[in-house]
DNA sequence: TAAGAGTAGTTAAGCGCTTAACTACTACGA
DNA sequence: TCGTAGTAGTTAAGCGCTTAACTACTCTTA
């Protein structure tokens, strides 16, 4: 591979020179430049980055931190479709995405992860960071690494997802069409920030609406399909006059429908059905389900919007993502129930 | 942060000699290394990857190359799960992960793409390289970084499912369940390898049992699951005595059922449906799916570990993953149908 | 007892690039 | 004529690490 000497000796000039002119130094004469350049095409030069790194201090390289909490982070579409976001903004600035996925337990990240954060090959990080027992910024905020958290995790800057919102549109919705005897499938809690907010938005608009908060049927999933079955079988055996089912992700969602039917349920003449997150089987599965859109896509680009930002010495705002009640077939007004 | 010139100082050896025990290199006295760690641990010392780079001429980085070819890439489970393969193979050795997305047209790959792959950031590539009109080896080629292929293009090493089995299995599957009206949910050609060798497997079944492939009712979508439902309305409309539909995955296959209920058509008791992958949904589906199920995160995990094998400088043979018939509702015996 | 083999460490070159500090030349106003 | 400002390029240090080549000491063994 050729290096900026061979291409200095071509052009006839010093190697500071070639480097100056290829990061675009003023006061540089048009021949100069020429020379340089031509140099440059006949050798095929490119720069050595980790040579560059070095001598810079700078890498461009972002890290995206997906800690491997439970083992839904290479199951959830979700992640995909927030790499999907930041993708495009990283390769815009020339920057490249370099993948970790820290073991997080109680007692703590890996050893591998804490070396890779002191390493010094990372300009910049966006976390997903989002579990209450435990979190990975501790060690970025140590090596002083600027960083973006794309979630509830409190930091410098942020991009959130308005789960919370979420949650009341949807036992808003709920009970704009009459539903009284409502059913909750959640997850087990402090696995997970977005739930619990989503579960302070249900419960405010249930409040909001007379309901006693306590009383509302309640059973844990774990996010999963299966487990949406299962909680779903609990529920309508203890609480058979339920109407109408809120769950906190569209997969527990789509079990729930599966399994009520499976009960002699009809969705949503017997049963109205909600989910959250607008995965792309809601729109394809039978009937179509109700839920909240969050836009993954954007919270990424958001989120590496930010992080340039930061890399440019500016403080951008913190993000709140808005999110938007999707009204399909999973849902109707409750039979002779009074609409209000 | 503390470098090697502050562990050696502080330990009272040569800056080779922190190193070297560091890379445990023989001939060192017990006294000296503990000398060198009690150092390492003052000092909190952890070595800067660009410079090891650098010097050692190894990042222990390894790509990891998805073309961005259709917006699929983003959206496909497929692809995360060959990623969690992947990713546990290489933290145990030591190595990150460079997520590459190349933007690959008929026209080649996009320029940011060469240079990352000339820079000299990578040394060693696991790439998913699987349609035929482009491919991105070419630059990594020539470059002479090891590559492993998960897919059908052809270079040294390869990892490979077992797509035409698969596509044998459930024709025959079907056939032995007495159908013989049989129509396709194919895609385009040129899209993608797997795909091809999937409806090759499906016609080799087809002429063993003696049918003519020419005649076989097909229809094209693009993976999607809203795709499937529109072919499935086509190729229904079209020919009414359809018993079965084979969907190149399973997403059509999910769509294909749904239209097909829609359309007056019980599944399986009229119409039965396969499709290939056993995604999660697959399980929990209704009714749920007679699918082949291809292992991905072995996928992975079988390609990283040739890659590592071949930088140790072995030559490791290539793989071909196996695949499963999973059987579940979707399929049934031809009513009336004569069973061999 | 001297040559070789093994052990334990050091010296210093250099990986390929960036950049502060410097030289040198031209132009121009006071 | 000198001083200053602007323009155009060079020199060389150094980023933090690895490693070939070297020194120096201690055993063996013929």
């Amino acid at each position: 591979m050729p290096t900026l000497e061979d291409v200095a000796r071509k052009a006839g000039v010093s190697t500071a020179t070639v480097s100056k002119v290829l990061s675009n130094t003023p006061y540089f004469t048009a021949s100069t430049r020429d020379k340089v350049m031509r140099a440059v095409e006949e050798t095929g030069y490119m720069p050595h980055l980790a040579a560059r790194a070095l001598a810079a201090g700078r890498t461009c390289i972002v890290g995206v931190v997906f800690p491997w909490v439970y083992d839904g982070i290479f199951t959830d579409p979700h992640i995909l479709h927030i790499l999907e976001g930041i993708e495009p903004e990283c390769s815009q600035h020339g920057y490249n995405i370099l993948l970790i996925t820290p073991r997080l337990t109680t007692s703590g990240v890996d050893e591998h992860y804490l070396q890779l954060i002191r390493s010094g090959y990372i300009d910049g990080i966006i976390a997903l960071d989002n579990v209450p027992f435990a979190s990975v910024l501790e060690p970025i905020h140590k090596k002083g690494i600027p960083v973006v958290n794309i979630g509830y995790h409190v930091t410098s800057y942020m991009v959130r997802s308005d789960d919370y919102t979420g949650g009341y549109q949807l036992m808003q919705h709920l009970v704009a069409l009459g539903h009284g005897e409502i059913g909750i499938i959640d997850v087990q809690p402090d696995l997970n920030y977005s739930a619990e907010e989503r579960m302070k938005g249900v419960y405010a608009a249930a409040e909001a609406s007379g309901m006693s908060v306590e009383s509302l049927p309640t059973a844990r999933g774990d996010f999963s399909v299966t487990s949406g079955e299962a909680c779903a079988a609990d529920l309508l055996a203890r609480h058979p006059n339920l109407t109408a089912l809120i769950c906190l992700n569209d997969r527990m969602a789509l079990g729930a429908i599966q399994q009520a039917r499976r009960m002699g349920r009809q969705v949503p003449q017997q049963l109205s059905v909600v989910g959250f997150d607008d995965i792309p089987l809601a729109a394809a599965s039978d009937p179509t389900l109700t839920t909240i859109r969050s836009d993954a896509p954007r919270m990424g680009r958001e989120a590496t919007r930010m992080l340039f930002s930061v890399l440019n010495g500016q403080t951008p705002d913190s993000v709140l993502c808005p999110v938007q009640l999707i009204v399909r077939q999973s849902t109707t007004a409750v039979k002779g129930g009074c609409l209000t």
